[in-house]
DNA sequence: GTAATTTCTAAACCTAACTTTAGGTCAAGG
DNA sequence: CCTTGACCTAAAGTTAGGTTTAGAAATTAC
């Protein structure tokens, strides 16, 4: 390994636990920006780990490349980010977080009403809101529960 | 309308909100098997919009297709479900939601700690624990997920 | 009886988030 | 120097959960 050339796409997928591809797609999708060597092989930065951990634990949230992206840009340009700009960003997840959590726990109570009458009828069941529903995406896979993620 | 040859895809769409092309798609899936009329058009008895209303409902909860399906397939065939058999399946959700809830409290804990302490990065934050992972939430193409997390 | 809806089937298309493949190039070890 | 393994690009394939389209047949409305 030579000096300090940075990390190659291996290693970093080692690192993270990704696989090549999808750092290679990431970097598509403008979440990551290699720079590249003589060779014309990409070459990242240890801050790349970090960036490629947020980027994984947004998923586990729900949260699309796109709405990660725009996270992602607030991050100072220029200078490698510091724990406390992470930890500006991370704080918006934990309202994310808490606002899915009562949403689940709300869907959880009006069930726990539907298993006592054995309704699951669209006349009386809480459960099918149409409203609820009116505010899914019309095409393309579901996200989780319906409820996409506020703007963090 | 005919006396009491069934409900047309159409009216059972206007019943539950889903469009005909889905209603459709979930019978291909095995959701839902409607009999044909003499002129072959499918007819939906009743009990299909409860169906259909279970299958809405556990899809807000992250339930796959096929998840689904092997609930409905618990059903008992020839006679058609009473509520006793609805609310027997409906608890397997209450256990499900339950499960979920937990996960995203700990998850919502585990971030607190790493909003102290800004890591957000592979080597010391607990949001990266390979098994949290693999518990995985919600529908989606994330299959990576469970792919071999070599060395974190 | 005719026009307007609905419905039918099959196949193609859609999005998100990747993976796989094909056909080369680069880099490191012996 | 040569071989092996890592890397490159571009394009096509994959999965889930549907939608759209096209052309034909059935039903309903007037």
């Amino acid at each position: 390994m030579a000096i300090n050339e940075g990390l190659t796409i291996g290693a970093l997928a080692k690192r993270t636990g990704l696989a090549v591809s999808a750092i290679r797609y990431y970097e598509g999708q403008g979440l990551i920006s290699p720079w590249r060597n003589a060779g014309g092989q990409r070459r990242f930065g240890r801050a790349d780990i970090r960036r490629l951990s947020f980027v994984m634990i947004a998923q586990q949230f729900g949260f699309t490349l796109p709405q990660i992206k725009a996270e992602l840009d607030r991050l100072p340009g220029g200078r490698t980010p510091t724990k406390a700009d992470w930890a500006k960003i991370s704080a918006g997840f934990r309202t994310a977080l808490d606002a899915r959590i009562v949403t689940l726990t709300k869907l959880r109570d009006n069930l726990d009403g539907c298993i006592g009458c054995g309704c699951l009828s669209l006349e009386s069941c809480a459960l099918y809101n149409p409203q609820d529903r009116a505010a899914q995406m019309g095409p393309g896979p579901r996200y989780l529960m319906g409820d996409a993620p506020t703007d963090v």
